[in-house]
DNA sequence: GATGAATGAGGTTTCATTCAT
DNA sequence: CATGAATGAAACCTCATTCAT
């Protein structure tokens, strides 16, 4: 039995259902049937485990982000995609996102944490995509001609909004994936519609 | 000078500052220049000094963007105000918002406290507002025949993402309120412009 | 009952027997008859005990050497009634003493800490004094010519290390206090005996 | 490269520049290049590295101050020499004499260790050549008639007191080894000079 | 109304040592 | 001979809250 795995696991869903700052260490070392001590053997700090936890998800994220807005023919469609992505990953990663979304904001303000950079890089990577579809969708004539690094940041937003929405509020949120990608898909079709373009 | 609102000056300042669970009542008690005691004379606990700033942050809020969505001729007119008031809001009380976004999203998943209700009550305001901008925009011509509820819950996490992003994210965020108005109008806008639709 | 002496009576004790590391904060406490937490009210550290021990230790010690020194006719005499002070004062607070040398060593080589300050400014002082009496001495014609800067390090050091024998070295040290007396006036003595130096 | 003697080397320098206490065993392993159960293959703990780190100095010492004392004329010039011979060690053992003077006198008043032993032992044995020399050094008038026995303790305790302020004084001491060596054979120097002596 | 001394539960981390391989 | 994963005891310190004055 793989002690070290079996600590990330109890963490996940300890992390998740009560909190990372409402979870002791104890708990998640008797959660995993291993030693108190043998924590931090395997990891630095409490704060070790949860980074190792972030570093998993933020390369899945990122290496099926670039999955799903490749081998899209048009610009308005890759961002659709990547729309559809986040949607299941959200799904999927849940209990990443939660932890991440729920608890870390205070560290991202202040400290000079490992954490800070790699939300840092995360994002930077994101809004540089995003962009990316922006410009070819324009050059594809699928988008129409916005600034896109301002729109990436919008979409980003709203992405970020919309998940933070799904996962803490405490109102409850109506399935939104369609709503949204027409949302965007209108904000950002040529104002001009095609059947009346060709008459201009 | 009152005491009890030299505590939550100290208090707003300094969570803001440090974050919530990071300054200690000591801090808050020595900053306003009162004993320790004398917050708990006050305040039930320390989640009360930040319940205090809340309630009326959240009054304010609310006052303001109803007054601001007022004696706004269409409902596209009135999404438009409601966006820049936002923006203005922001600026004004980054503060609060702060505090709110960085340091209680653990409140609002675990406990049933009295700031969760807080931000139920005010979530159902704002979505019930936006919602209805969006029904009079429908039936004053101005926006597309959208889902009202679920455009608003768009919006909404639209606004919110971005107000995380400018407060607490470590990247550095552009000045966005002219394109975010516009990629609503855009996402918003009877899809045939104006000039097309007389002609059908 | 003076919780804050309590606290400080029983760490001096405690310190004492069982040396500054193997006593737990805990058991001061206990001993004290005071909640744990109580020790952390008054003083902000283990280390901020044991500095209120010495800060009072030092006070006292230096100013009761000054005493000892005053109202001396000659040099050699003063020098004498250092040394008869500092066999007195390791009798009166053998405890203090004991705590110092044996548990600090280690903190005057590392850090910068107020520990290091203390002994540095009180060993200043010490030095001071030990070299106002040799000059003194070299004045009256008590005490040969020597270098008294060097000297006063020399008597410094043999003081010390005559302490550290005696409270800490696992031979038994007898009674020398006379006999150092002696070696040091013998030390310190124009080399030429009085009877002698009339026939000069 | 012989593991045993590089966990001993690691040992002696970190322990010299940290402080035993503030070392950890895994420290050593690493600086020495062994795995850290490797350490208590060959030491049965982390007091039996330290230990044999003293038993190699404690016969070093122990020998060459025999050696320094012999062949001496007369007492007094033994005195000397050995006086000189502290010195020197202090300047070639510099660590191993830190590491014992800083961080053992806890050791030394508790528990019945082997350190103790060992410390007991030297301490005899140097106390008794300090006492044979004084003894010689009577028998043939280099010495002034003193307690021998009394004295060694006063001569130990200087050599140790001013070997204690200069590996661990926070001030900075100034090279005494002349003044010391004057002090000393004026301390002892029969009172009545020479040229007097011989008119009585 | 205001104080501040006192509390005590609770949490993270360190580290020498063991032992199966 | 040598390893290194695993242990678990022990320690310090923080801090919101109480309550007698």
């Amino acid at each position: 039995m793989d002690r070290k795995q079996a600590i990330i696991e109890s963490a996940t869903r300890l992390f998740a259902e009560k909190g990372f700052y409402s979870t002791s260490t104890i708990e998640v070392a008797e959660t995993a049937g291993v030693a108190h001590g043998t924590l931090f053997y395997h990891y630095k700090n409490k704060e070790g485990i949860v980074l190792e936890i972030f570093r998993h998800a933020k390369k899945v994220y990122l290496q099926e982000l670039e999955i799903s807005v490749a081998n899209r023919p048009t610009g308005m469609e890759k961002i659709e995609s990547m729309l559809r992505f986040n949607a299941a990953f959200k799904r999927t990663h849940s209990r990443q996102l939660l932890i991440f979304l729920r608890d870390f904001p205070e560290k991202l303000t202040s400290e000079e944490s490992e954490l800070k950079t790699m939300v840092k890089e995360t994002n930077a990577q994101v809004l540089a995509i995003i962009s990316r579809c922006l410009t070819e969708g324009i050059e594809d004539g699928s988008v129409a001609p916005v600034d896109t690094d301002k729109t990436a940041y919008i979409i980003n937003g709203l992405i970020f909004g919309l998940l933070h929405m799904d996962l803490l509020s405490p109102v409850q949120v109506p399935e939104l994936e369609a709503n949204v990608i027409a949302f965007c898909r209108a904000a950002l079709s040529p104002a001009v519609p095609e059947q009346y373009a060709s008459s201009q």
